[in-house]
DNA sequence: TCAATAGTTTAGAATTATTATAATGTAGCT
DNA sequence: AGCTACATTATAATAATTCTAAACTATTGA
């Protein structure tokens, strides 16, 4: 419960204002040992836990996508029509389980960092991201 | 109109009745010099236009996932809420413009085979994509 | 302390992409 | 030509996301 002051500080330092549902969701997202992934609906879910009582969904698109803008969350681009954001905003790569739907991250020894040859003209790059779908071995991919 | 003998054989050969949707949407995708990048709605637009009449969303819709299972067409995962779609069915990479959201292909000189030390026990790889976005390099990523 | 203000949350409507339904149409075979 | 299986279509349904406008709340400064 003593998190909290971080995050207060944390949310004003970026200019925005410290709601409980904020303050909420920061505890869901930040206050924990391991980065995770997560859905829109994965969050709704955890964050009504917590509070013990519905958060409305359009405040729960709207702050993910505040903190996405600050930097505190990133989106992971997956073959699905369903968003995965990550807290884990350093840049890194995924294996995705297209058994479970699992994202699971790489660390920096799992893949040798990607030598890019080419460049567009007048472009700049803003991220390289791997992403290696997996399934079960033994009764293949369905 | 010669390739249409080829296209009618190209249906047959994986059980696909060769209706004239579905010949009009293989000279749309597959009667061209270089493989491309779509959308179900540009592709909507490209055959309504060949056509000449509406084709029916639910259609294009159905024959482009058909594609996609024969193996015809694949879909590629982008930051977006829409889909994209691939008439270059080979393993490539990707960059991803985001000021225009255009996708081009990278060939095989462009990337270094991405070299990947982690297997998760009792999965398999079916694929390793690498996204790279760029956006213009003066006045930078809005 | 407390009202004014700017920013926030909310329910619900709107939008967009995609998929399902069920009636009608057509290709392929006889 | 006529049968049958498969395809196409218009339309409705679903799902994710965004918009709207009214109600609410944190912050500021009188
Ligand atoms: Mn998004
Ligand atoms: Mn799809
Ligand atoms: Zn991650
Ligand atoms: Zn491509």
């Amino acid at each position: 419960m003593s998190k909290n002051c971080n995050f207060i500080e944390k949310l004003r330092e970026v200019g925005l204002r410290p709601t409980k549902q904020r303050l909420n969701m920061c505890e869901v997202l930040f206050n924990r040992e391991k980065t995770f992934h997560f859905t829109i609906n994965d969050l709704v879910q955890m964050i009504s836990e917590k509070m013990n009582q519905k958060i409305s969904l359009a405040t729960v698109y709207n702050t993910v996508h505040a903190f996405e803008k600050k930097g505190y969350l990133k989106e992971i681009s997956i073959d699905s029509h369903k968003s995965y954001f990550d807290t884990n905003t350093s840049a890194h790569h995924h294996f995705f389980d297209e058994d479970t739907h699992e994202l699971i991250d790489c660390d920096a020894n799992d893949i040798e960092p990607v030598n890019i040859k080419k460049n567009i003209t007048g472009k700049k790059i803003n991220s390289v991201e791997v992403l290696i779908k997996v399934a079960s071995d033994n009764q293949n991919q369905k």
